[in-house]
DNA sequence: TTGAAAGCGCTAACAC
DNA sequence: GTGTTAGCGCTTTCAA
């Protein structure tokens, strides 16, 4: 990158060839190059260390092997399974990735118009925080490039979109707490009515009421907190519930379902600190899975986030698209959560009541 | 990137002026351009949405404005601050980011061979588990090429290392543990007889040891549970403890210096498990401080690793390489680690037995 | 089977 | 002030 570079021309000279024949043994394009003169290009390339100028390549084929990853907050650890699964099929393509972080509209279209002028082949954008402003999207579209997003439930059945269940999450999770006899079941919601609306939060938040509905019991308002999806959220939510139950402790809710386990964690420790036994005075489900919810103190019941299939997912369509061109029409796809059980909910409740 | 891309060339037809006048205006070189062919250029600049394509910029300027960032372990959720460290600084200085993981030599050696093809203008490597072999980075200082390592210990001078004080966490950690009155401390080490050696594991691991034999006492081997920083290995750790002492437990360790918070979580659990409460009858310190360290089950005490530093550290030094042609000498800069005590420590050690 | 030459889109002398 | 032009390093017809 320093010195002067040896270029194709080097080789070519050296080798006593054209660069022309010299391109083609690099290409592979070798159908039509004597072996005798094969061999002695790739000597040559050996010998001067050559490294091809992949910007030139590019320059001309008009392709530069590289996608745009663009996600809105870095800081969140939950994009990391999202890169490792684009990784892992992306990078045997023999593709690169560009990351690039964009925390609001206005930066993901910066961002876009830089990749672009990079002449990225594609794009993949993911949202840990879904909002509903896509126009920008839309047009992406209309341009032509290639690519598909991830949580971002954009209003056009023409782009390809990697979702999530969370509606059904919320649902599971509820329904797991009715079915071990649960009737009161409140919940630490994400941020339900930020602007703009998340809309993780608000789908979890209605698979909470639905499932509480559906089983023929009120979803009570002041079953409700609504949270922000961090460790201290968590903390403080439970907080609430203790004191606004503090008069009524009978009719303080017996079961949880928080909306991430990050709020989960702060939680089980706001619940320790007050002296309640997790699940036997309060039954806990959360949402996520990270790695630590089977250590926490009691191990979270939980539903695991599917991020590293939602990657690789995301991944193949475009790849797809790359190699195959653009297919008649764009896919949808829905993925669900794993439902996993561990310490946090306990057994039947009441407990044993009617076994014993 | 589908339809006939607009050019340069375009632009200048319609705004009726030369492709070099366009030039000029797009790089700022407008010292020489009169403001009304300025404007004009400018309009049709907007009306053609031209965007000009940086690959063909690359290739005269033979400078990307784009750095590699290669790891070896993109599970391990640690580089993430580090990325936001990088990013912090390099965005605003136009740069790009593209990611390679390299969970080996093999490959880290083919991701520089591939970044270098693409003409990035700087690497950065970071190490999570610091590897001794890296002959090939000498060699790529050699060729000339910026780059700076964060945390892989390279043994030239000449190459600029951002590294992290091991060695001072353990002890500090340790200190802590001896300065509350502790006399029994055990610890759960990384992996330090791993091969090749993990240097992070090794120079924690000695911190104890010469932390507690500088005080005086004797670092016993049967106080030494060897991990692999996992919460699983943490977990397990514990239950090793149990049984080595179930004969004598007053001989127990009754402290623990682990060496990283995310064995300290699963050796918490355990811990909780056996019956055993933290900091009464054992206390805990790690080191990471990961966000959920603040709500654990004793609140981790713990040395918070320099991550976002490290890599903002990185960053600047590159850039100023970059900018400024490369510094008469390489830097090599130790950050250390910042202890916060939380719950996990207790206070004094034998509890309150000098006061009472 | 091999080579010559025309670009890919842009920048930067250099000329006018 | 503005335009002409020679490349940057490579691929790819097309001819030989």
């Amino acid at each position: 990158m320093r010195q002067r570079t040896t270029t194709i021309r080097d080789v070519a000279e050296r080798a006593g060839v054209s660069v022309s024949t010299v391109s083609h043994v690099l290409n592979g394009n070798d159908g039509h190059v004597s072996s005798a003169v094969r061999q002695r290009v790739l000597e040559v390339v050996e010998d001067l260390k050559y490294r091809p100028n992949a910007i030139a390549r590019s320059m001309v084929k008009r392709k530069t092997a590289t996608i745009g990853l663009v996600f809105n907050e870095i800081e969140n650890s939950l994009f990391v399974p999202v890169i490792d699964g684009v990784n892992d099929v992306l990078q045997p393509a023999g593709y690169h990735i560009v990351l690039a972080s964009a925390p609001d509209v206005r930066s993901e279209i910066a961002a876009i118009e830089t990749l672009r002028s990079q002449q990225v082949d594609g794009f993949i954008f993911m949202a840990l925080s879904a909002r509903f402003a896509t126009d920008h999207l839309v047009r992406l579209k209309e341009d032509g490039v290639p690519f598909v997003v991830i949580n971002r439930y954009v209003d056009d059945d023409d782009i390809d979109q990697i979702l999530l269940d969370d509606w059904g999450a919320g649902y599971s999770a509820t329904r797991h707490l009715l079915d071990l006899g649960h009737t009161q079941i409140g919940t630490v919601s994400g941020p339900i009515y930020s602007e703009p609306p998340r809309r993780s939060a608000v789908e979890r938040h209605r698979g909470w009421q639905q499932a509480i509905e559906g089983h023929g019991l009120e979803a009570r308002p002041e079953w409700i907190i609504v949270g922000d999806y961090t460790y201290e959220g968590g903390y403080l939510a439970v907080g609430q519930f203790l004191s606004r139950f503090a008069a009524r402790e009978q009719e303080r809710p017996r079961a949880l379902f928080i909306a991430s386990d990050i709020m989960a964690l702060g939680a089980l420790k706001a619940l320790h600190d007050a002296g309640l036994r997790v699940p036997q005075d309060i039954a806990v489900v959360g949402i996520g899975d990270p790695p630590f919810a089977q250590y926490t103190i009691p191990a979270l019941t939980t539903l695991a986030l599917p991020m590293p299939e939602a990657g690789s997912r995301a991944a193949h369509i475009l790849l797809d698209w790359l190699t195959n061109g653009k297919p008649a029409r764009a896919q949808r796809i829905t993925l669900s959560f794993a439902f996993t059980a561990r310490e946090s909910c306990g057994a039947r409740f009441p407990a044993r009541s009617s076994e014993s």
